[in-house]
DNA sequence: CTCGTTTTCTTGACTCATTCCAGAAAACGT
DNA sequence: ACGTTTTCTGGAATGAGTCAAGAAAACGAG
């Protein structure tokens, strides 16, 4: 179903530049990566891309919608292909790992904007904070009870 | 309810110094304050503080809970004495400004710890994003159409 | 396929919110 | 009143991300 960066970008209108062709194929791989490990993967394979340049074509296809960003707090921004249906996430509050959830119950559960202060509600955001597998594992004093 | 802040430090252990009690009082009375905020506020009242000290009340607070932390993305972090209840926010995506949300549905509708890839999941956080009543006349060309 | 325009990328300085550090100054139990 | 411990001050530093100006690619027309 990873639809091809291609696609995508022409779709968009946008030109296609290695940068981005390659930003797009390695957030298809590697779903929920910083802008460091995407500038790292795309390094990987075009050797020398500035980091200007990834979060370029990260905000770029941001705004486009063709990649959508969670900001978990106290975290770097995480970046996903995963546009269009809004799955919440599982977030790690040690290393900020974060998985996708899709939605619970069937539908929008609690995304009724409430009796909104005079705010315009547009989204719901539901992040699920917890310890990650590895993560769990962290009291590394394994002094056996006395 | 507003609990005095002086209840509150004794409670949690903590000396009572100037700049916690200015801390505690000021956000009591302006909850969802960036720390920049409560800085000023705090600085009304006594002179002269510094901005580490604000930080290390509002983190000292955070992490014993006499103070709740809300990150939203892209914007400075807000604090609030309201600790205790899950409640939730809605947050204004041009200016960061926060207001509480009371659980929208009796308890909590989608708060259930999802199949959770090998996380331990402890907590469900949900903003609600939108544009705040000051924020939604933004498009201020206001040219007659033709 | 060559040119010109427009978009994108590079480089390097810079911002902002927040933290780190070391020493000075307050709290408070005795 | 004193000494220990916690907290505050001042200033440097950090990390993630942005801004800005010029060089380099895309691509549509000829």
């Amino acid at each position: 179903m990873t639809p091809d960066p291609r696609e995508l970008l022409r779709g968009a209108g946008l030109r296609l530049t290695a940068p981005r062709l390659a930003v797009l194929e390695w957030l298809g791989r590697h779903p929920h990566s910083t802008a460091e490990h995407v500038a790292d993967g795309v390094r990987e394979r075009l050797g020398t891309v500035s980091t200007q340049a990834v979060y370029d074509v990260l905000n770029t296809c941001s705004r486009l919608n063709l990649v959508r960003r969670i900001e978990p707090a106290g975290h770097p921004a995480r970046y996903e292909t995963r546009t269009g249906d809004d799955h919440h996430h599982l977030v790690c509050r040690r290393c900020g790992r974060a998985e996708d959830v899709d939605h619970v119950h069937g539908a929008a559960p609690c995304l009724e904007p409430p009796n909104s202060a005079g705010f315009t509600v547009d989204r719901a955001e539901v992040v699920f904070w917890g310890l990650c597998g590895d993560c769990q594992l962290p009291p590394r004093n394994e002094e056996p009870p006395a």
